[in-house]
DNA sequence: CAGTGGTCTAGACCACACT
DNA sequence: GTGTGGTCTAGACCACTGC
């Protein structure tokens, strides 16, 4: 292959980026494959479910081995934004697989059956259009006073609430977006968000507290004044870091806990 | 390279299992590979901190091309088992490094500036040995009534007590263990596991809730009875998924809080 | 059967660290 | 310069899927 830090490409997506600084350092091709996929991912040039060209068209696409092409799709895979199927294919990862669904949810119940419970009833307290306070525009990386769409709803497994939450959208992607069809959709809210809103959720940071309900909070959850629980704040990304989505969630973690791997 | 489930060992080190199935189902090459360097590192050929041989030398010694050494250490290096540094060598990780200290402390100052409190102030309140009761001897893989080691300690920030936490260990593998020596060491406790008895913790999973103090641990904590506290319960393990430790960790978030990356 | 991802090899060259 | 890990290639073959 060629030098550096440029890479053939095919139909000429260059994206601008005139090298203002000097020797803007060494990327290896694989990454440049990587951040092309990306752009083509980005761009929903392949929709959520469906496979991407086989290993060996991109690298004609690209001009590239096979095996540069797998090394970029190799790092995609690990970050979840891809998915490999050996004598299938690969495929852009979505939320609404039955094996992942929740997947950013981990709050399991305490006896380790995830199944036993059955899906969770959900029931949305509150939806509605304002203008974003000085903390959900930060997070969000918009301006305070900027639309956002706010919803409140709680969570029950075998009828018990378990989870209380309020969710902050960005109002220009979610535009169009009611209680009804909140209320309307079957299976994950993030699954719907990628087929509705063509927003795919990427990666995400929580930050988890223990706290003690207000009054409105405790009657919601059906729990005592004085009950201590798991307050996680989320925001979710979608490609490039972009923040979709904030959430403030309370866990009653009398009979579930957030369960955590260490690696 | 010849046929399958078998790989040219060199001072053939041939870990039994005579297949006692069918066909051992499919194990590429490189996965052999892999779990030979394993059994090396669990052996302790190559101590924390230090290089393992060049791939070169791997691929030498197992007979097999640099390309597939690779391989197997590129997943090992994915699960923090070893460190590659370029044009330096491949080391066996250790928790004793400045960046990675505190590996599996979640707990971060709400100012996101880690270094801004320095080090913890680490207080031994108790060190026992005694019998395993039957949740802690579960939570081990030991019998009810098996030796272990309780530790209770307090870390405190900036003068704050924060974490108060309870450890339980085996007995076997960590005798010799006292409160004194406890208290000498500094650094990381789970580098000091290393350095003294050659225990590497290298996975851990955890279990959180929202929970009450009792009037004990109030005191230690000095925070008033009813305050909200995240209980942490974590189970760490040495390779092949062996738990070596039980830790019950009580967290006051009003400064704090408990950081998770979800992908 | 053909097409896909997965493994394995051998060789060339690059980037980095040490000496 | 030498040795290390890192990148890239080209080609062969294997395992899995679906027609």
């Amino acid at each position: 292959m060629s030098s550096n830090p440029s890479v053939p490409s095919e139909p000429s997506p260059l994206t601008g980026e005139p090298a203002a600084s000097v020797t803007p350092a060494f990327s290896p091709l694989y990454q440049q494959i990587k951040s092309l996929i990306l752009q083509s991912l980005q761009a929903g040039e392949w929709k959520p479910g469906e496979a991407i060209p086989s290993e060996m068209e991109l690298a004609a696409r690209y001009r590239v081995s096979q095996g540069t092409v797998r090394k970029a799709i190799d790092e995609l895979a690990a970050e979840n934004l891809v998915q490999r199927r050996q004598g299938k294919g690969t495929f852009v990862a979505t939320h609404a697989e039955r094996q992942v669904q929740y997947r950013f949810l981990k709050l399991i119940p305490d006896t380790g059956d995830v199944n036993s419970e059955g899906p969770a009833e959900r029931r949305i307290v509150d939806c509605r259009r304002q203008r974003a306070s000085a903390d959900v525009a930060r997070a969000l990386g918009l301006r305070t006073g900027d639309p956002v769409l706010q919803v409140g709803r709680v969570l029950s497994f075998a009828g018990t609430p378990t989870i209380l939450e309020d969710l902050w959208l960005p109002g220009g992607p979610f535009k169009g977006l009611t209680a009804d069809r909140l209320s309307e959709h079957r299976g994950p809210m993030y699954a719907m968000f990628e087929s509705e809103f063509g927003v795919r959720m990427v990666r995400a940071e929580e930050k988890i507290r223990a706290v003690l309900p207000d009054p409105n909070q405790s009657t919601l959850l059906r729990v005592p004044a004085g009950t201590p629980l798991l307050s996680v704040e989320r925001v979710a990304y979608t490609y490039n870091d972009v923040p979709m989505e904030l959430r403030r969630g309370l866990y009653h973690t009398a009979t579930h806990h957030y369960r955590n791997e260490l690696s």
